[in-house]
DNA sequence: AAGTGGCTCAACCGCAGGCGG
DNA sequence: ACCGCCTGCGGTTGAGCCACT
């Protein structure tokens, strides 16, 4: 026998909330809370919805303090950065950007900063990128066609997840404790057996580090910020602002230390794995 | 102006884990 | 220890919008 649906579908509505629903789930909550119990929520405000659909209209939308709209060049460098080191993890990257939901964030990335990552748009100014793709994919799949243009199997975070162990549930407790020791340069090399679009993104990678040489190094270890049972650990936020400013020094937001790329062209680190332009 | 394809994002789905009985 | 309920999470979907032809 399968698991019990959590609400009656024949009854339930689903699809966009209107402006009504949203009223009346704002007013009830703001006077009285959840209550502890999504589930139950809708019948005590009449509404013919599921509890998990309210729950997540008011968490993604409803919810004072919810930030919508264009992300900021700060906000883009730490779901990179996180990502980067913990994978897809949203919640745990929505908890260190105020305002900004899970959702908001996911829908985000799979729609703009994955694509900047893997190399979709060319940096701004050199031919560096495309060369590189068609190295890459023939050094990664020589049998393969070069287009780099492609939809990305498997996943990043299947990848991220096989480096940090997180394919188990005992692996997941460790994952975390490495998580934190895991740099941007230590997130290239091979041997984990992921994907081959993971594979060229970390070839590209790599690349582009040992060209600048002054990145050699990469980031510094992002610091434990989550304990393993998922909390988080005492002055996480602090340690994460730090470990940013830390950051700056070794990839800075304006100026200093510049990529040196084919051609003569230049652009700073974060600027390069971004995408930008300028 | 109409058709088409791509993109965005709100919402849904299913699974896993926590928790209380 | 086991079971069932509930919540939270991440992946996926699809309607609507927009740009291009």
């Amino acid at each position: 026998m399968g698991r019990a649906p959590c609400c009656d579908k024949a009854t339930v509505k689903k699809g966009p909330w209107s402006p009504e629903e949203d009223a009346k789930l704002k007013a009830y909550i703001d006077e009285n809370g959840t209550g502890g119990n999504w589930i139950a929520l809708p019948q005590k405000i009449g509404l013919k919805r599921c509890g998990k659909s309210c729950r997540l209209r008011w968490l993604n939308y409803l919810r004072p303090n919810i930030k919508h709209g264009d992300f900021t060049e700060e906000e883009e460098h730490i779901i990179c950065s996180l990502y980067i080191s913990i994978g897809s993890r949203w919640s745990i990257i929505a908890a260190q950007l105020p305002g900004r939901t899970d959702n908001d964030i996911k829908n985000y990335w799979n729609t703009k900063l994955k694509k900047k990552l893997l190399g979709k748009r060319a940096p701004h100014g050199h031919s560096l990128a495309a060369a590189d793709v068609v190295e890459a994919e023939q050094q990664l799949n020589p049998s393969a066609g070069a287009s780099y243009d492609m939809p990305v199997p498997g996943s990043f975070e299947e990848r991220s997840a096989s480096k940090l162990g997180f394919g188990s549930p005992a692996g997941e407790a460790a994952g975390v404790a490495s998580t934190v020791e895991m740099s941007s340069g230590s997130m290239v090399g091979a041997g984990f057996g992921y994907g081959h679009v993971d594979e060229l993104y970390d070839f590209l990678y790599n690349k582009q580090l040992a060209t600048a040489g002054a990145f050699q190094g990469g980031v510094p270890p992002l610091p434990e910020l989550q304990c393993p049972d998922g909390s988080a650990v005492v002055g996480a936020d602090e340690k994460f602002s730090t470990w940013m400013a830390s950051c700056d020094h070794y990839v800075p937001t304006t100026g200093g230390q510049q990529l040196q790329l084919q051609g003569g062209n230049s652009m700073n680190l974060q600027d390069f794995v971004l995408g930008y332009d300028q």
